[in-house]
DNA sequence: ATTATTAATGAACATGGTTATCATTATCAT
DNA sequence: ATGATAATGATAACCATGTTCATTAATAAT
């Protein structure tokens, strides 16, 4: 029986039923900054849940990314990795891949370029295409300080 | 015995022989501008070249990227996705995915926004956290004109 | 041109991340 | 509290890709 809860209500809203893993791999998402993989999470999440299992780690991921909670990044071929969307708009940032280690980077530089850019296309997909644009995604890859 | 090609001279500076393998997976992708998978270009060349196995289709593409004759696409978590890289710069495009069917269409628009922003970017990753920025990838979600 | 050297090939097998199966368990509407 | 049913987790399957190794073929040496 899991706990009353901030995310509870959203939780609910969007999916089923809110459980003890659902809530404790929502809430230590969201405690941390880092980009986390399903096996990372995994063995975080086993010190202070033994029971959970890697299956559910993984089906929880899925699940909280259709639900918006959460973002998904799949490059380099290797794991992917998860990042807690924030709520407050103000720490939007952008990501650096690093194709070679896989490592993820924030940076929050040329925000107002790039709300500029997706103001345009919005506008413009909507206009010629007939679009409803509800989110976009902008990454750069490439090779970090170590792997070049 | 592979005949006289085109990249013969400018691949053996690169890497090592010149093979049929090499030489037809090569001119396989030149031909094509679809980001072919690998188990794709295998199946293509496989009508052509019977005796040719996937294993050296994927030891060739790997080959090809580190000698910079084609590039990697690793977005999706699915397939890789190969792709010649052309000479001419100017055949880019976004992607819009309609998170309702799935569906992924290409658009062209607000090109010349997007190279701003990204020349921006990328020196700006350059400078400030000394990366070495390969590519990027802008993508818009919603709902496209079939499913609001 | 022939031979020797050695890199490349490809079939089979291994690997690693992720997904499907299914009996058991837990949530939630009643 | 109880029943309906969604979620869980152990296991096995899956799929893209990597590794191994005997064989073959491309290049260098003769």
């Amino acid at each position: 029986m899991p706990g009353p809860h901030k995310w509870r209500r959203r939780f609910r809203a969007h999916v089923s039923r809110w459980t003890v893993p659902r809530e404790v791999i929502l809430d230590f998402l969201s405690r941390t900054s880092k980009h986390m993989s399903a096996k990372e999470i995994y063995a975080s999440l086993y010190k202070m849940y033994p029971g959970i299992g890697l299956t559910t780690v993984y089906r929880t991921l899925d699940l909280l990314v259709r639900a918006g909670f959460i973002n998904k990044f799949t490059i380099g071929g290797g794991q992917s990795r998860y990042e807690f969307k924030s709520e407050k708009k103000n720490d939007r940032h952008h990501h650096f891949l690093c194709t070679k280690c896989g490592r993820i980077i924030d940076y929050s530089d040329s925000i107002d370029e790039e709300l500029e850019l997706v103001k345009k296309t919005e506008e413009t997909l909507a206009k010629k295409h007939n679009f409803k644009v509800l989110d976009h995604n902008i990454e750069f890859y490439g090779l970090c300080e170590k792997c070049q």
